[in-house]
DNA sequence: CCATTCATTTCGAGT
DNA sequence: ACTCGAAGTGAATGG
């Protein structure tokens, strides 16, 4: 990895155009030679930069040596025809590191952790209510959750974190296709997510769907209580 | 900007729960007191960070000394409650250096220009094409563009830069709508893309929508040679 | 300021 | 390899 401080300006070619004035930024080389120009503040994500697998060629100053350019670099996608052109004027900083491979991230707490928690903790839609089975099976793929209310009768539970338009009209296609199948008619259709849009909830409610809004750290808070019992 | 390379694990707790295990790897810390942990690969994703408005706080080790914990640093989010926790083992490098406020980036090509090139070339989707308006307003939001073919039909069209099929759903809705108005009746749709996944093709093709893939390319030069003849 | 939509989205899982 | 959906999505735009 290496890491240069330099006073540059950026243009990006490729699915757009960009460009990026004169200013000092960080340009930071990575091992497989994707590249990212970091300014000093706003999130993680770069002004602009090169994804891998890339190649970078760094060019003396031509003509641009008027305007103060000392190199210019060129960064181009060994896949597309991206390329990234960095005019450097003036260079604060040059050091390079060797990191090697890193092991990766563990993560905890996503979407499918929430269906499991609500699996675990159906009657928390209702008093009576069964798991059936997780993940069952349609013809145009798996509906989240199937279970059983207190008076048996089926129902259908579409889970997101954020609930918006698009998982309504995914539970509506599930609904329509279950309900055809004599042994689950009627199937009633929950809509669970941790935020429920108000147009996700409009439309579900006007197609009969009810909607629930998920605790996260509730859900996983019962859990916790549950495992003390052991 | 604060540039460290050091050999850390790292913990994040917030929205979920995140685990790096300890590796050599680069620490940057924004002005803002954002923090990015950044591999020698992948893309421009950090593996771990934090966003701003956040604080830095740094710690000798403590009890953690004897696994052989140097210093840790404790980044916390100013508006939310998470936390980002490093765990220094070996500082391989350690530098600040002062950038200035970037001018920021200037972008050109995303989809409201190639919804401009469109409105503006809508002779390409047929001949006696032309444009009615675009950002027609209807009662759930407002059509890409509205036009007339060479018959005097109405033609609603939805463009997208990746045609998939919630695109086709989004289309759907608006020929619906479009179709309860007698001074419009009867309007065919039209899904322009540049690229247009099969699913979705397959579905538009369904219900009668024209599937139409866009050149940005092609329809920008169409604009060069127009631009010429002025 | 809230809500919706776009993104050089990136990323991962499943087929 | 490809497709599809999720993301600690983030960022811009319109009401």
């Amino acid at each position: 990895m290496r890491l240069v401080i330099a006073r540059c300006s950026v243009d990006y070619a490729g699915r757009l155009s960009a460009h990026l004035p004169l200013a000092t930024r960080l340009l930071l080389v990575k091992a497989d030679g994707s590249v990212l120009v970091h300014s000093d503040g706003g999130s993680y994500k770069p002004l602009n930069w090169m994804s891998p697998p890339a190649r970078l060629t760094v060019a003396p100053a031509g003509e641009d040596a008027a305007e103060g350019v000392v190199e210019t670099w060129t960064v181009r996608n060994l896949k597309s025809d991206d390329r990234l052109v960095v005019s450097v004027h003036e260079v604060l900083h040059d050091s390079s590191h060797e990191l090697g491979v890193d092991p990766g991230l563990v993560k905890d707490g996503v979407e499918a952790h929430l269906q499991e928690l609500l699996a675990e903790h159906i009657g928390t839609l209702g008093d009576g209510y069964r798991l059936v089975r997780r993940e069952y099976p349609t013809a145009i793929g798996p509906v989240d959750i199937l279970a059983r209310d207190g008076g048996g009768g089926a129902i259908a539970v579409e889970i997101k974190r954020r609930g918006d338009i698009d998982g309504v009209e995914q539970l509506t296609r599930y609904l329509e296709l279950l309900n055809r199948d004599p042994q689950l008619r009627p199937v009633a259709g929950v809509f669970a997510a941790q935020e429920i849009k108000p147009q996700a909830r409009t439309l579900a409610t006007d197609r009969g769907i009810r909607c629930v809004t998920l605790d996260y750290d509730a859900l996983r808070g019962m859990d916790d209580v549950s495992a003390r019992l052991f």
